[in-house]
DNA sequence: CGGATGCTTGACCATCCGGTCAAAATTCAC
DNA sequence: GTGAATTTTGACCGGATGGTCAAGCATCCG
């Protein structure tokens, strides 16, 4: 994500109220449909529609498919990694990691389609976002590896790998979101319900607070 | 998966051995394709390609892309079931999970591809194998859910949800294979280095031994 | 060894799709 | 209100892609 897509239309001056809106309506209507269908999955007809535009204007203030994508992974990326970031050296060990697998799962309830979108795009070898997994992301993550290494250390939580640690809650929160129709069949549950996801929290708190705790 | 597909070649009499070989490239082929691009990114000059033949020879043996997905997907659904259907409810329940663990983490390392196939298709709302999951998968999810069930009745590891248990094997195994770019990247491995899944495996196992076990 | 059957392919078609362009419609600043 | 700047769109283009077809080639069986 090395810099913000620059529409056609930002080049003359500042953002109009009126681009203000459509860039936005774009980048609504854009993670609606790269999360369903994937990037070569979803057209660029598709988006204009969901913006309720034709294609030509989309691409007034997109260069392109790939500025879309760029635009919104770049619009999104903060607030998705904010959970992790929110995980907290001073905080009590245990209660940090509940508050953390319980964020997650607040996001895979919220917005599932952000966790897909970045999923589908990882699954495919990440070729549009690996810039950032080893920049932004990696950095994080060595940061807050540091930190479980040190409630470590302190005999705070038991020894485990702590990118292991982390990626096991990734895979186990985010599952509710990417894996969701899938979920849905097993489980029986209509299209809108959502209380499958509170017993799916008992279960992972339960599971990482036995597993974790010190001997 | 109401039926095998069934290739033009098919109809005449039974398989030659050609048909036999072509047949098995082409699904060879098509799980690259397929994994590595989704349904909607691969392409039959891909597919055909991968498989060494041109593509109207492929469409000899299979009516449609649709149809070689179709073919795909059964040719591999038993094979992919098979760790789940392994658990035992006459083993001990702490073995029998850490050995279903084990085989979903040895898949994941020697199988990606189908893991990948499988996820891309549940993620983008499961249209292709929509009875397949709600169908053999589910009767086989409810039925190990019943043996862990009678697990827990006889004390033998503790109150969960089987549901939500089975599901967070299947995410943090499954993971190392769907996520296994972003793994690499964050873990700074080379592209063939796969030691990191037993490091992954003795870390579930670990979870898992200590988060189930009964109190 | 010759015909019937099965296998293979080059050429082609219709549609889809990302993207362009010029002109029309709208908004904005004065 | 009017001219300039911005926004919007119908028509169009070139390449990709799923799929067809008819003819050529290989194989098999008697």
């Amino acid at each position: 994500m090395s810099e913000a897509a620059a529409p056609r239309a930002a080049r003359t001056r500042r953002r109009t109220r009126i681009q203000q809106e459509n860039e936005e309506r774009i980048l609504a209507s854009a993670l609606a449909v790269f999360s369903a269908h994937g990037f070569r999955g979803a057209t660029l007809d598709m988006i204009a529609d969901g913006a309720g535009m034709s294609k030509p204007n989309l691409l007034y203030y997109f260069r392109g498919k790939d500025d879309i994508f760029a635009a919104l992974l770049e619009s999104l990326l903060e607030s998705w990694l904010d959970p992790l970031r929110e995980l907290s050296a001073a905080g009590d060990p245990m209660k940090e990691i509940r508050a953390y697998i319980r964020r997650k799962l607040e996001m895979a309830r919220e917005r599932p389609r952000e966790s897909r979108l970045f999923a589908t795009e990882i699954m495919q070898g990440a070729p549009r976002i690996a810039d950032v997994i080893q920049g932004d992301l990696k950095a994080l993550v060595d940061e807050k590896s540091s930190v479980i290494r040190a409630w470590i250390a302190k005999g705070l939580i038991r020894k485990v790998d702590p990118h292991h640690l982390i990626f096991s809650i990734w895979a186990t929160t985010q599952h509710y979101a990417d894996f969701d129709a899938q979920v849905r069949m097993l489980m029986d549950l209509p299209p809108d319900a959502d209380g499958h996801i509170d017993d799916a929290a008992r279960f992972l708190e339960a599971l990482y607070m036995k597993g974790l705790a010190p001997d």
